[in-house]
Formats: structure tokens, C-alpha cells, sequence
DNA sequence: TATGAATGAGCCTTCATTCAT
DNA sequence: TATGAATGAAGGCTCATTCAT
């Protein structure tokens, strides 16, 4: 009596490989539904996958989700890391960060804009966010101590942090703003965004402050 | 002695009444839980009244939200139309923008920013949003354009409209940085936003923009 | 002071003219949606009038639905009699009542028949129900016994019975028939159904019956 | 002693199954309480399921009664084929239908005749009885074409058609009185319905319409 | 490893009906 | 008489999650 065992086509893949296609399918789904409008339905469908093996390879729902913010983040992180590079001048290197950062967001319409968008409304994902804030915040934080002190000044951390959050808002407003744009293009959108924020950071790195004399209360 | 026929306490009130409770409530809910997490059960529950009549009066849990974002948003931007005044200096407009934007954010900590973190998560209020922000854009562009007139300069509609973003983002970023902590106090904030803000913005006005000298690519 | 009598335009009508008001309405949006589909504000707001007033005229939404069902079946009732005349041969008789039944149910498509129809799938209506079709039968049994006497025949009570049944029957779907296509013309189908019927009914009224000889088991 | 394995009892069944069980149980409840009155917790309920496998398998409730629809549909149209044969005289044929189809109805009181009279009162079953009636007019019709054809004459569609409809009716009315009437017998039902129908039809085919002679307009 | 079968729980929404004025 | 205000109750549908095979 013949063997029957028909070579299951592309099953029995190796784990790795298999929890990246489901991450692959669940950042496609959490990009186009949201957090909660995302079923695990769909996402087990889309990674081609039933849905008991993503809970056994990515546990909960929200535990899924969490992977895809790192595993994006971690990306972005890296990209900005790459482009920055090291020992240049404080423009120079803020420049690239922010040319890698909108490059990335541009090269990446449906992935990390989304996710952190999401990630913000739902409070479950407080704990993840304030991480991946911290990592952001740490990288432009570290450029701007540097420069500082380059120009032997220094600077209260509250301040710092601050700036920081502000630089950082303001970028994720444009990369709203481009992710909502198609056409747009990611490395005019980062010029922009550079004048916005170095010409106004450098002259406060100079000293310079607002307002020039006291003001009202 | 006189019979004293207080109506008996939260009955058959008025319609105009019931809304604006129905409406606190809502905010209130919208932000503790998020909008999905937010049942009509608790919000009916929280104002003190029974589900239908939410229904009745203020219709679908979408048409609920935008409600109150309608009527929040409405508030914030009198607040800050109300603080900027007219015929000033471009620099005090924008700081008292600033200040009345972080006072009133402040004082309803509960209330705007959460409910923006909220819309800007769920695609069905992309419609609501965009009418919000270009509301916002227009008054902070309008504010720009003045500025940039006084000084006898122009500047393209585009990037005009990206600054505006960019000083919405980075106020939106640092809304959420004082929602976020209780003790803060919403001046310095408005302060360090200002900084940030206008000292760029004012080099940029006078025309100087980075780089100094061309740069890469 | 001026008096502030605004004669209140068409308010407080004698009741009997509101209650035909209020079923003119009721028999419109019963037949539009469904009995159940069909929402008591819906109706109010139909008839112009506020909820209570219904309740307080017609009773529950069962009730009011049996009003209009008594009220439409008697009209027909009524121009059925008067179309049939009396001292007529059968069955010029039978002809005009077909004529009356379909000449009503073609002027008043949106009323009796989709009314009929609904009472039939409700079951708490089957009372109600069951007295119409008496009547009906009735009226239609009366005049076959008639005409049987006329020929000095006799026949069974349930065949009677039966008979009226399948008559009834026939025309109830002949008219949905009509009901469903405005441009029918109520006469043809009276004309069509009144062939069906007498042709056959006719026949056995005269003795002959199917099968000639008898047949299979 | 041998361990007697039987599985557990009603658990883990086959989709294919499970699916009849709830048709099973989906046209006992509409039967007994009409579809709207007919709620999914008790379809469930009766089909010893959870009503999410309702949903998973079935559809929607409408769906649901759809489906049920034609299932009973094919089951009666297929009887009635069945019963009908090929190559017999028509009054042969159409005697053998009405049998087949009183029967039918006899045998499953709770189902075809039930549903059918809800679907025509529920205006998003129009679709889905337009389809079931042509194919029953069909039937009929193709009985009544291929009679008239062996008489060498002809009549018009319309006519055709509306004799159809008023032989529907009335055998559907004779159902209803059927289904009304446990202790009643199908085949002298049909007996009847044969009677009114076929002397009246075969006259008709014979060529004699009624009035004899000319009558009012 | 991999999956079809199965469910508890919950939420949005609607409606008939009644008070209090 | 007439009505705006108010609600108890229920029903359709969906989803994250887990067994049993």
C-alpha cells in the first residue's frame, strides 16, 4: 500500500520564520483597521495561518500588538541610529536623524505612524509607549546634551526633556502629515521640518531666549 | 410655615440641560476608557440617566463622540481666539496663543487632548479631524501670515502650512506631556513651547534658514 | 397687555376625527414597513400627533393594528355587499363581487391586502384573523348555497367549506398579484380570476366532478 | 468488561451536521413564533449550540430564514416532482401534484406552509420568494402549457400566468387550512383542491370561458 | 505542529410604553 | 386635551480566546 505523505506545500516552516510572516500580516491589519477594529480573524487569514498557532507563537491580542510596535520601533530606531552616524556636528547630525526618521516613516506609509497612533489612544499600551518614547527621547536628548556641551553650556533636564517632546511632536505631526500625503516628499518634508526646529534649537543652544525682556505675569 | 416644593432632585429637566450632562459625561468616559472601551452603559450611567434617552438626544456612540469633540474643540479654540487678541505684536499673539492653548489643555486635563489622542486612532472620525484641524492650522497660519506681512516677506502657501503643523505637533506633543503629569504647570509649558517655537519661527521670518551653506544631496 | 391667543392652527379636534387621523396613518406606515418594522413614533409622527395620544385613543400597537384591520376589512366588507346586489343569478353575483373585491384592492393597494398579509404571519392576530375569513366565507358560502338551492342540489358543509377556502385563496393571491404591479388592471383580474372560478365552480355545481372514473388508490 | 467508548455525546460534530441540526431547529422556532418574534438566543438554544456557531455557520438572522426557506422550498418542489412523473395525461399530472404538494405540507405542519406565509409578510424576503414562486409557477405553468399544447391551443402568458397564481393561492390557502386542522386529511384536501381546480381548469381548456355571453363593460 | 469546532461575555441599538406637566 | 421626558427590557451581532483532535 503507497505512502500517502503529499508533500504539504510550505508547511512546517520553522518557528522564526513563521512568527515574522504573522507579524508581517498583523501590522498590515492593525495599519488598516486599527487596534480594535482589527480582528484576529483577519490577521490569522491574512498570514495565511489558523488562529490558534499566532496565539501560540504571539500569545494575546494585545501582547501581538505590542510586538509589532517593538519590532517597528526597533526598526525605526535602527534606521535612525544608521543615519545619524557619529562624531559630526550637532546639525549635521540632527539632520540626518530627521532625513532617516521621515524616510522611514515615508518608506513605511501603513507601518509606524500607524502603530504609534494607535498605540497613544489605547492605555493598555501606556507601558510600551513610554518606552519607546524614552528610547526617542534618549537619542534626540543625547545629540542636544551634546551639542550643549560642545558649547560648554548646559541645561536643566526639564528642559531638555521638554525640547525634546517637542521636536518629537512636532516630527510625528509631519509624519502624519506625510503619511496622509502619497505624493509628498519625505526628504523636502525633513528639510522643513529642520528649519523649523534647528534654526529656532540653535539660536536657545546659543542662549538666546524668548522674550528678549520680561513680559506680561 | 411655608411648603417648599423644590422640585423633586434630577427630574424631567430640560432638554438643552440633559445634553450638556450627557455630553460632560461622555467626555469624561471618552477619556478615562478610550472610545472603544467606552461603553454608552457607563456614560448613560455617569450622567445619571437612562441609555435611550442618549440615544434620543445626542444619536449613535459615533455621533456621541463627535459631539463632544464638536464642543470641546469649539471651547478650546474661544479660549484661545479669546486669548490672543487683536492688533499686537506678532510675537505676544503667539505667545498668548500658546499660553491660553496650555491653560485651558491644563484646566481640562480630562477633556481636549485625550479626545484628540482618541479621534486621530479611529478612521470613522477622519472627517471630524481634519475639519478641527484646518481650523487650527487656519487661526496658527493666520497668525504667521500677519507676522510675515508686517515684515514686508512672503512665504509659500506649502510651507506655510507645514509650519503650522509642525507648531500644532509640537503643542499637541507637549498637551499630552502635561496632560500626562498633574503637577505640571501649563505657563512654564506655554513657555518652553514659545521658546522652541518662536525662536525659530522668528529666525525663519527674518529670513534666515538652514543650512548656512548647501548641504548634502 | 395684549392677549397672546395664537389660535392654535388645527389643534383640538373633535376625537372621532382624530382617531380616523391617526389610523389613516397607522394603516400607511403598517403597510409600508410591516407590522413589526412599524414603530409607533413613526405613526404619531405620521398622523401629526404626539405618542400618548395614540395610546390614549387606540391602545397598545395590537390594538391599533386590529383597528385598522376592522376598519379596512369592513370598508371591503362593505363594497363587496354593495357591489353585489341581490336577486341576481349566481353567477352574475359571483362576477360582481369580483369585481368589487379587486376593484377595491386595486384602489387601495398600499391598504387591505399588504394589512391581510401581515395579520397572517402574526400570530397574535389569528383572532382577528379568523373572524375576517368567517365573514368572507360566509359571504361567499351564502351565495354557492344559493345557488345550489337554485338548482336543487345539495352538498356538504365542509366541502363548502373548502370550496370557499380555495376561492378565497385564489383571490387573496390574485390580489397580491395585482398589489404588486400598479399598471394591472383590477377589471382583467377580476375578469381572469372569475373564469377560473366559475368555469370550474360551475361545473361542480352541476354535479360533475373530477376525477370521471375513478382513479389511483 | 469492555470499555464502551462512546463518544461524548453531542460535542465536536462536522460543520455538514451541525448545519442541519440548526436548520432543524431554525424552522421549529420561526414555525412556532414567526421570524421576528423568533429570537437567535432561542435558535440556539433549541439546537443545543451556542449561537456564535449560528452566526459562523448560517449568517445573519435573515440569512438564517433564507435558508431555511430553501431548504424547505427544494425539499417540497422536489416532492412534488417526484410525485408528478412524466408522460401522464395532465389531469393525471396536475392530481399527482396537488397530492404530492398536500401531502408534503401535511406531513411537515410546522415548516413549509409557516415559513412561506412569513416570508410574504416580511419585505426583506421579497427577493427570495420571487424566486421560489416562479419556480413553482413554472412547474405549473409547464403542466398547464404542455396540457393546452396536447388540445392543439394556445393562450396568452398572462393569462397562463395568472391562472397559475390563483391555483398557487388557493392550493396555499387550502394549506393554510390544513396546517390549521390536525386531525384533517391531506389526500382528501387535495381531492378537493382537484376538483375546484380541474373541472374549472379543464373547462377552461376546452375552450369555455365564462360569461357565455358578452356582459357589463 | 496545526486546526476546525466551540463559547462566554458584552456592546450597540431599538422600541413599546408610561409619567409628570 | 396634549406632550416632552423618561425607561425596562430585549435582541442582533461580534470577538478574543480555548478545547479536542
Amino acid at each position: 500500500m503507497a505512502r500517502v505523505t503529499t508533500s504539504p506545500t510550505f508547511k512546517r516552516l520553522p518557528r522564526a520564520v513563521r512568527e515574522q510572516q504573522m507579524l508581517d500580516a498583523a501590522v498590515r491589519v492593525f495599519s488598516r483597521r486599527g487596534f480594535h477594529a482589527a480582528s484576529m480573524d483577519e490577521i490569522a487569514e491574512d498570514a495565511g495561518i489558523s488562529k490558534p498557532m499566532v496565539y501560540a507563537y504571539l500569545g494575546t491580542k494585545e501582547e501581538l500588538f505590542i510586538a509589532c510596535l517593538h519590532r517597528e520601533g526597533t526598526r525605526l530606531m535602527e534606521a535612525i541610529v544608521a543615519g545619524v552616524g557619529t562624531d559630526l556636528p550637532p546639525d549635521e547630525q540632527l539632520w540626518r536623524g530627521l532625513r532617516a526618521f521621515f524616510g522611514f516613516v515615508g518608506a513605511h506609509r501603513d507601518g509606524w505612524a500607524v502603530l504609534y497612533r494607535q498605540a497613544r489612544a489605547q492605555q493598555p499600551f501606556a507601558g510600551a509607549l513610554a518606552t519607546m518614547r524614552e528610547r526617542m527621547v534618549e537619542v534626540i536628548g543625547t545629540m542636544l546634551a551634546q551639542a550643549l556641551a560642545a558649547e560648554g553650556r548646559e541645561i536643566r533636564d526639564m528642559d531638555l526633556e521638554v525640547m525634546a517632546y517637542a521636536l518629537v511632536g512636532a516630527s510625528e505631526s509631519l509624519a502624519d502629515w506625510l503619511a496622509d500625503r502619497p505624493d509628498a516628499d519625505p526628504d523636502k518634508t525633513a528639510t522643513r521640518m529642520m528649519n523649523f526646529a534647528w534654526v529656532g534649537a540653535g539660536q536657545l543652544l546659543h542662549g538666546e531666549t524668548w522674550p528678549p525682556a520680561p513680559l506680561s505675569p
